[in-house]
DNA sequence: CGCTCCACCTGAACGC
DNA sequence: TGCGTTCAGGTGGAGC
């Protein structure tokens, strides 16, 4: 499910709620997501504070007060709500339970559980697994169109799986992808390394401006995705191509064209655009 | 190493 | 109504 902007919109949700609060009970209902929690992952975490909460790439890092870090990450399918006080008896796949001391109960629920969670020892970011190989944050400053241009040199890849790749910009997934290559006109297909200065510098601009958009957005509600008061995300309508197959390019209608979105298949995944204004 | 494919898991949507 | 098939926002390991 969630791309950098649903994550980010997780996050936010959860600052006023977890920022400075203690977790007085932590309920963990299976010893395993994708992955097994972490050995005695509940007492690592029970009578901790919760110090700040970041981001990188699709993780979210809880900072806790003993140095360590509570690592998050919402595969396709998880979502985090937020109630207030003691919320009703538990639902399936509501695997985790965060009890604070605000008091606000927080509560993880993974379907099909993609999802994982670590603690990382303190300073032992750089080196985790999971963190060590990503590439630059795409809305910060270590993010530039040269970025893309050294990551693209001769890479004959189509520039769709390029940008799927966490280690050459993190976060971006399925639909981000498709809707940036939309925004600046590329080709999904075009290898990477025949993409010119100019279009690199399009669609690095693009990149940034859907994922601000998106997350002013509240991400985008496909199936999954909830922001933590169980509210929707708006971006899924502002979607130009992503899940548009067969409807009218956007763009080309305000040229006077009229042109259908496509679906092809790339390395398993769909890809949506349009044939005429992504040539 | 570069690249593609597949499995991991559940549920929703669709066709018959 | 029910059953089988297909697909889904991610990721890492297998295999070529």
């Amino acid at each position: 499910m969630p791309e950098l902007p649903e994550v980010e919109t997780v996050r936010r949700g959860l600052i006023p709620a977890l920022e400075g609060a203690k977790l007085v009970e932590v309920v963990q209902r299976r010893k395993d997501l994708r992955k097994p929690f972490p050995e005695n992952f509940v007492s690592r975490l029970e009578g901790r504070t919760v110090l700040r909460l970041e981001r990188r790439a699709k993780y979210i890092m809880c900072v806790l007060d003993d140095g360590w870090e509570l690592l998050i990450h919402l595969g396709m399918s998880g979502k985090v709500r937020i109630f207030e006080g003691n919320p009703e008896d538990y639902q399936a796949h509501d695997h985790l339970e965060f009890v604070t001391d605000g008091p606000k109960w927080i509560r993880y629920n993974d379907p099909r559980r993609f999802g994982l969670m670590d603690l990382i020892a303190p300073m032992g970011r750089s080196q985790h697994p999971l963190l060590r190989d990503l590439g630059p944050e795409p809305l910060g400053d270590d993010f530039s169109a040269e970025v893309l241009e050294k990551a693209f040199a001769g890479k004959k890849a189509p520039l769709k799986a390029v940008l799927l790749d966490q280690r050459v910009v993190a976060g971006l997934g399925n639909i981000y992808v498709c809707e940036a290559l939309h925004r600046a006109g590329l080709a999904p297909t075009l290898p990477a390394y025949q993409a010119d200065k100019d279009r690199i510098e399009r669609l690095y601009l693009a990149i940034g401006d859907i994922l601000r958009a998106a997350i002013a957005a509240g991400g985008s509600s496909l199936r999954d995705h909830r922001q933590t008061d169980g509210e929707l995300g708006y971006f899924q309508h502002q979607f130009d191509v992503y899940g548009r197959e067969g409807e009218s390019c956007k763009s080309c209608a305000k040229d006077g064209r009229t042109t259908l979105i496509e679906r092809i298949v790339q390395s398993g995944r769909s890809t949506f655009y349009c044939p005429v204004c992504q040539g």
